[in-house]
DNA sequence: ACAATTCCAATTGTCAACAATTTACAATTG
DNA sequence: CAATTGTAAATTGTTGACAATTGGAATTGT
């Protein structure tokens, strides 16, 4: 019974790294909400770090978009917009068509049977009416589909997209209102689609379903831009 | 006569972006090419800057995948794989697919007088039988319809796929082999269809042409990975 | 009273030194 | 001769101090 040493090989973390950790998260709870302007100082003081570090792990969060760097005069969570919100859900929506189509060309028994898994965990929470469960294993099926595709760009580019679009939800304090059943007749279609090898059509409907939902946000923020402007 | 001063703000550039735009003109140029390690102290000393300034300049080229950083360990430049030529390649279809189609979505006559300028540019080239100029205004087009999306994160997303396409096809020593006249009237139809509105239509046409060039560059290189892999 | 200028604290950008980890190679052991 | 150990050099990661820039308050000028 061989256990293979490199499987248990320990990766170092350093501290940079860890740091962008505790900021993202801390930007994600919302505790540092959009707008808010991020200090150095006063996160070196926070963290225990020297600034630098700290510098290098906010470098690392303006690759996410969950940080911007104003050369010479700071660092802020960017506000939400209608327009990043646009920008936001509409390449989510390309990013999980490619998928779609991408899985449906190299799909085999196998592949089918984990996204099968997959969605039969989204009807269960469908059928349980728990709409916080459909929210998460809608995008979990999404997920299951970019592994499924074995593209590495496309996993990461994912993470950064759910990692905004859950930003946008807990900042504007809105769970995005459907209908559950409308939910789980999409993503069936969709996974069908799929495990026949429908490129196209698995596209197709994997796009539509993600621009309907970003419709909604979008509108919520162009009305509470328009009050803001008065 | 009025300058208005604004538009002639200077921005100060930091030494790391500078550094950054530096280091990066040497790996797209072939002088540090795929493979290379890159070494800190090396780099510093050449440009007369601090490590931590050169780090993080590289930190930076690390999200445009131009540089990968093994932490602990030093900086490569990436290899160029077939896996990631399919990455590649498949990503910017996608792209370039959503790009039309919010090009189409979003159409006026203004925006299709620009696009069809910006066509006839392509089509002069290949009357001339000029490939380089085809292919520089390839994505020349493809830029114009992202622009006219008014998407800044597509952008963004879009410059740094092109950019390794070329550290691609510099690093492979390939032009791309291409019929010219099948290319202009790939991108006739594509033109065509996001002038008239039909997104659908026009995204389809512009993720298909992409994913013919990325075969033949991904099955150069499966070639070249077979052969030293005796 | 208002605009322009000056001053200074707050903050960001860079640096060189110290700390930590990895690599390469020589020496030792089995 | 192969495997292991030890160590110095090379390199990366972090730090605190100095340099540079910005923004806002105070002062000056009209």
């Amino acid at each position: 019974m061989e256990v293979k040493l490199s499987s248990l090989a320990l990766t170092p973390r350093s501290l940079d790294h860890q740091a962008a950790d505790v900021i993202r998260q801390q930007i994600l709870s919302g505790s540092f909400p959009p707008g808010h302007r991020l200090i150095e100082t006063q996160l070196a003081e926070a963290l225990d770090l020297s600034r630098g570090t700290v510098r290098s792990a906010l470098q690392q969060l303006t690759y996410e978009n969950l940080v911007v760097q104003l050369p010479y005069r700071g660092w802020l969570v960017p506000p939400l917009r209608s327009q990043g919100a646009w920008e936001l859900y509409t390449l989510r929506s390309g990013l999980e068509g490619l998928a779609a189509r991408l899985a449906a060309m190299a799909i085999s028994p196998e592949k089918a049977t984990l996204l099968e898994r997959s969605f039969q965990q989204l009807v269960d929470a469908a059928q349980r009416g728990d709409r916080n469960a459909v929210n998460e294993f809608d995008f979990g099926i999404h997920k299951t589909i970019i592994q499924l595709t074995e593209h590495r760009r496309l996993q990461q580019q994912y993470k950064i997209i759910e990692q905004q679009i859950r930003l946008y939800i807990t900042a504007c304090n809105t769970l995005l209102e459907f209908d559950l059943t409308e939910i789980a007749n999409q993503h069936q279609s969709m996974v069908k689609a799929i495990c026949c090898g429908n490129a196209s059509l698995a596209q197709q409907i994997a796009q539509d379903h993600s621009t309907a939902d970003g419709e909604t946000l979008v509108n919520y923020l162009q009305e509470s831009e328009a009050r803001n402007s008065k």
